[in-house]
RNA sequence: CGCGGGGUGGAGCAGCCCGGUAGCUCGUCAGGCUCAUAACCUGAAGGUCGAAGGUUCAAAUCCUUCCCCCGCAA
């Protein structure tokens, strides 16, 4: 069944969920996206990842900075829809819109809701340790990520999994059950499932200041937080005043009980809260990425050092 | 014009402010030591110092322009 939708995403992570809608036929009568921000070195205008994608496509792309003004409904109400789907928007969706098209607004949310509602669901389900994590697609209401449940699917967390490499995997998972899940939606054969009450948590927005790596911390923990928030906001750490990142890293048995921070050996090996980490691949602030024996080459970080 | 760092033999860096024969750690190759080795010792190869102009007797170093890479912030 060929639907008239609206799209309703920004980042990377929407772009494969609309190329799978737009590949499943559906007309795609408008794609709404946040408006493009000052961003990057030199601070420049940005478009967001899916209004440059649906602007290339010719497709009609709508960026109100909010979706209050009665205006902006007006507009989104003509567009006489039979869906809006929304994939990490941004924008709060006000009752004149979720009530405009006629199944509603729905939300694919890259959780296995109720768990992780919120800005962040992939990462912090990394971070967290989960052993799987996953997409949900829920009926839109006003609050946050608390829709019934029209559909879900489980994707396994591998043990190198990083925020990069998952959100892609979901995305991509994303761009394949998403037409599959509108048309039975459409064809009225998904039944909307309340959300359990037990389970719920929230996943907040990262920070940079939380990607700082707390040597106190268990070395299985922070070798979690390294690979969640790879490639954003990025773990780091400073060391006389300079601020190097960690970019990958790895567990190593230790030995002994040296206080959290202490350089161990062999390479960048830090004693942490519990357990060691050696990280592996480091970048200075203005280099390029390095291994940390070369990082240790010009770098010298003499053994017994207290990172802070 | 958001702030800032960097481009020097294969890798990571120092040298630049105060111009004057290119240095350190590692790698590579050869030899030595050793039961042996990623350890140690000795030696060697390898660099248009990002590019182009300019100043100068002389430029990695000073001036101008350009190219490339990156961190912060958003």
């Amino acid at each position: 069944m060929r639907l008239t939708l609206a799209f309703m995403g920004t980042p990377e992570f929407a772009v494969p969920c609309l190329t799978g809608l737009i590949e499943a036929g559906h007309q795609i009568a408008a794609v709404y996206a946040q408006p493009p921000r000052p961003a990057g070195r030199g601070h420049r205008e940005r478009q967001s990842a899916v209004a440059a994608f649906a602007t290339e496509r010719g497709l009609l792309v709508r960026c109100p900075p909010s979706l209050r003004e009665p205006e902006v409904q007006r507009a989104f109400t003509s567009l006489d829809l039979d869906v809006a789907v929304v994939v990490a928007y941004g924008l709060l969706l006000p009752k004149e819109i979720l009530d405009a098209p006629r199944l509603g607004c729905v939300n694919l949310h890259a959780s296995l809701l109720p768990r992780w509602r919120g800005a962040a669901p992939i990462e912090r389900a990394i971070q967290a340790g989960d052993a799987q994590t996953g997409l949900t697609l829920m009926r839109m209401e006003e609050g946050l990520d608390t829709g019934a449940i029209l559909a879900a699917d489980r994707v396994p967390i591998a043990p190198d999994e990083t925020g990069g490499s998952l959100t892609a995997k979901l995305a991509e998972r994303g761009r394949q059950l998403l037409p599959v899940w509108l048309g039975a939606l459409a064809a009225g054969r998904l039944e909307a499932r309340a959300q359990p009450s037990q389970g719920v948590t929230y996943a907040a927005k990262l920070s940079r200041a939380e990607a700082r790596l707390d040597w106190r911390k268990s070395a299985p923990q922070l070798e979690r937080e390294v690979r969640a928030f790879d490639p954003w906001p990025g773990c780091w750490f400073s060391i006389v005043g300079e601020r190097i990142k960690a970019l990958k890293c790895r567990l190593i048995d230790a030995e002994g009980a040296a206080a959290p921070g202490t350089v161990l050996g062999p390479g960048l090996t830090v004693a942490c809260g519990s357990g060691a980490l050696r990280l592996t691949q480091v970048q200075r602030s203005g280099r390029r990425p390095m291994s940390d024996e070369a990082l240790l080459r010009g770098y010298p970080i003499p053994l017994g050092a207290v990172l802070p």
